[in-house]
RNA sequence: GCCGGGGUAGGGUAGCCUGGUUAUCCUCGGGGACUGUGGAUCCCCAGACUCGGGUUCAAAUCCCGGUCCCGGCCCCA
């Protein structure tokens, strides 16, 4: 037998099901605050991923040389690739662009609860417009998102990495060795952190007041003590996400997230039912552009774990009941068996799920699967109905049958 | 990459510690009892010891390694 690679998965119907009704309120949501979806290919030149991620990142890439010899990755993330796309044939598009996905990703990383190889992600990009209004909008996306799939506890948390990184600016550390420091203080190793930033040089009260910052974190009223440009935007932000009637939001400065594109707010939605891998939702605002050789230009997204949301949903036990068949048509023997197919036929000509005996089955045997499927109505085509030009319904929940004829089936069968 | 726990028909399990008949039970699937009526019952059929090596007269059972799954660490764009 051959198995799955590992941290892959197979989805049968019925979870299949369960995706695609979430995924349809996800996209409906980003098209009902103005998003258009697009599609990127799952597979860019690897130099696309690696050209601002840094070297850890490959390792965890999956990418290899075509036959054409050349560096080829499946894809890490989607915002790369938008910005990709964006530079290559949509710099004239009247801004602001708003733009959603949906598809798979690939890591290759330790698989675990909620963390897969290949796993799917939900994202929206805004690109163009340098203000807080932007910022409020993908936060407010974001969070019509988890509300619309119904999650119950979660926390959205924002927070401004201009301020940690203008701060150690200021200390004196150079651009390119923030990265590691901020890392580090991401996680709150403040043991790991006060040696790099002693290496350039900043005090004492320096790494003091750097690790306050990362500290600074709770509601709304922290908002007056923050100072600055980052203050001020950040207020500004508050503003409008109050507007959009988005209240539940807490402060955290110490929101670094991994990527070093990031350059202004930051935030994150957090499913504490998950443990370890609780993060579902991450996103913030950079200026990726210029590095793929186009101009600057302010861009703000965010993508949600769709598994791990998922996962969050199951665990707080939400019901999903798949959709059903309208009918299932069986004859009552060998004789009626063609004009059961002309039956279902013309049913589903006319919008009906419908599903058929294949099986050459007995009726009773037919009408136990019938059951099985589901189905609301069983459709039973025999010879003697069929000779009054009728076919006998039977509503499956009520056993209740009636005599319908073959013209007013289709009606019938949807009322 | 590291640490720990696991893997017995499609799903769920007993057996493993203490090696020894045809590997348990439930469910699911196929057929029949039931020649025009389902989710009941009964009967029949099909279906498994994760893979490789070792120990042994004998391995599902003990030992080693791989693999996959689960939990955690590292990482997490």
């Amino acid at each position: 037998m051959i198995q799955r690679p590992r941290g892959t998965r197979d989805f049968l119907p019925e979870e299949m099901e369960r995706r695609r009704h979430y995924e349809q309120i996800l996209r409906q949501v980003a098209c009902s605050h103005g998003f258009r979806e697009v599609s990127t290919p799952i597979f860019e030149n690897t130099e696309l991923f690696t050209a601002k991620s840094g070297p850890n990142i490959v390792e965890e890439i999956y990418s290899f040389e075509d036959k054409g010899g050349r560096e080829i990755a499946l894809r890490p993330e989607v915002t790369a690739s938008v910005i990709r796309m964006f530079i290559n044939e949509m710099t004239s598009a009247p801004r602001p662009l708003k733009l959603f996905y949906f598809g798979q990703c690939f890591r290759y990383e330790r698989p675990q609860s909620g963390r897969y190889r290949e796993f799917y992600q939900f994202g929206a990009e805004i690109i163009g417009a340098p203000n807080a209004e932007t910022d409020a909008e993908a936060i407010a996306l974001a969070a019509a998102m988890v509300e619309a799939l119904g999650l119950r506890e979660y926390d959205l948390k924002v927070g401004h990495i201009g301020i940690l990184r203008g701060q150690l600016a200021e200390l004196g550390v150079p651009a390119d060795a923030a990265g590691e420091i901020l890392q580090k203080l991401d996680k709150k190793l403040y043991d790991e952190a006060a040696p790099l930033l002693r290496s350039h040089g900043v005090q004492e009260d320096g790494i003091e007041s750097v690790f306050a910052t990362t500290q600074v974190a709770g509601g709304k009223e922290l908002l007056s003590e923050i100072g600055g440009e980052p203050g001020r935007y950040l207020n500004e932000l508050f503003r409008f996400l109050d507007a959009y009637g988005i209240d539940d939001v807490a402060i955290d400065l110490g929101t670094v997230r991994g990527l070093d594109y990031y350059t202004g707010v930051v935030f994150e939605v957090e499913a504490p039912c998950l443990g370890a891998e609780k993060q579902v939702c991450g996103g913030g605002s950079y200026t990726l552009s210029e590095v793929f050789g186009g101009e600057p230009v302010f861009s703000t997204g965010f993508a949600i774990g769709f598994d791990r949301i998922l996962l969050a949903l199951e665990r707080e036990e939400h019901a999903f009941d798949g959709k059903k068949l309208d009918a299932y048509v069986l004859p009552t023997g060998e004789e009626t068996r063609e004009e059961s197919f002309r039956i279902a036929a013309r049913l589903r000509r006319e919008g009906l799920s419908v599903d058929v005996d294949l099986m050459r089955r007995k009726m009773s045997k037919a009408m136990k699967q019938a059951a099985a499927t589901g189905a609301r109505f069983a459709v039973i085509v025999g010879s003697k109905d069929l000779a009054e030009g009728a076919v006998t319904i039977r509503d499956m929940d009520s056993g209740e049958q009636s005599l319908v004829p073959l013209e007013g089936l289709a009606k019938a069968l949807s009322a």
